[in-house]
DNA sequence: AAATCAATTAAACGTTTGTTTGAATTCTCC
DNA sequence: GGAGAATTCAAACAAACGTTTAATTGATTT
């Protein structure tokens, strides 16, 4: 469907509240009517638009967890990898399709909007309850409220520097030169590796 | 002014834009072109409200990072807690309206609106420069690219869990207790210190 | 007491938004 | 090729928004 992938683009780039349907219809070379005729409401192509997305992501984190061996060493990271290399890889293209793509997965995870979050929360206690197991097996001094708020401060570091990282020679004012996506992949896994084996902060 | 509180309340609890100029001057009990004659636009009025938010709070990082003794050990954890603390403390009164304050901040530091980010970040580049410094001087073997982008995963996975942390027991489905917000900064703090001190990526 | 400035008020303005309507068009299948 | 469903289209709709205006009130100064 052309009109989900203008609705992509476009909401990477400006939000979902931001762009009208005349915007995207415009930029679908469709009628302002399309929408509403093919998804009911604005709102029901948002949803299309973020299931559509965080949907895969999802089930390819599953996935990927499922192969881990936990047994061996460096299991914490691949469990930290199984979590992130999913959006990464489906934006690890090359062009600039992927600046979008992790956009607009940015924009679902770290939205504070209560209709993308539910949407985007809808799936994810499966996921949470999965990859918290999979800490706790291999870092069992890790409490299970521990577990999952660790797991909460892996989403949020990925999807704030998903959407920020391509600011920061900026925001550094020159001091910092742009990462490839995949350098920050690797100093994502490489950080949150760290602060998942971290010990208990009562026991320190 | 009562409009700048009852404006960072509704801003807290519903976003910036989805809070109307109305909303917002029914609930301080001011006329509805209150806002424009005090303000100019609802624009300049959400400009006074993140600076008065975010201008202390970096001002108060600033100065817990020039206390800290970079020398002795523990100095890693001390650069995450003047990053983190500002921000906690500010909300800690136990009552429900650090929720809120939580909420707006978590908001400010994430919003994907350039209006927002540019005031957010405006001040950013000093207090990004000055935590660089900080943390490469405890932690040597860490790159300037690096560290910046610590930093950034910092920020967030502080701001994500600021936001979500209530509703952990939620998405937990009931495996997860809500956390209080002091316990919240300990285990930020214990999963950051970890994360900032890792080693560097291509050397393991 | 009159005058000047600041602040508040009610009302209207122009725009933009998502949505709906009914006719026109295209496509599908017998 | 024609009946019928599916889709597209231009137009209008009501609602909500930020903003502006002009009149009114209140306080301060002359």
């Amino acid at each position: 469907m052309r009109l989900l992938d203008v609705s992509a683009r476009l909401f990477a780039e400006s939000g979902f509240d931001s762009v009208s349907l005349r915007l995207i219809t415009e930029n679908a070379e469709a009628n302002l009517a399309a929408v509403n005729y093919h998804f009911g409401s604005k709102e029901e192509l948002i949803t299309a638009v973020v299931e559509k997305l965080v949907g895969p992501v999802n089930q390819r984190r599953l996935a990927l967890l499922r192969k881990i061996n936990l047994d061996i060493s460096g299991a914490c990271e691949s469990i930290v990898e199984a979590f992130i290399d999913p959006v990464i890889q489906a934006a690890s293209r090359g062009d600039e399709e992927d600046q979008r793509y992790c956009k607009l997965m940015s924009r679902c995870i770290a939205s504070r909007d209560e209709r993308v979050t539910s949407l985007v929360l809808r799936q994810f206690p499966e996921v949470l309850a999965k990859f918290v197991d999979a800490l706790r097996s291999v870092c069992p001094w890790i409490s299970s409220d521990e577990a999952h708020m660790r797991i909460m401060f892996m989403a949020g570091a990925m999807a704030h520097s998903l959407f920020h990282h391509d600011k920061l020679v900026i925001i550094s004012e020159g001091r910092c030169e742009i990462a490839s996506l995949d350098g920050l992949r690797d100093e994502l896994v490489q950080f949150i590796s760290a602060g998942m084996s971290a010990g208990t902060s009562k026991s320190v």
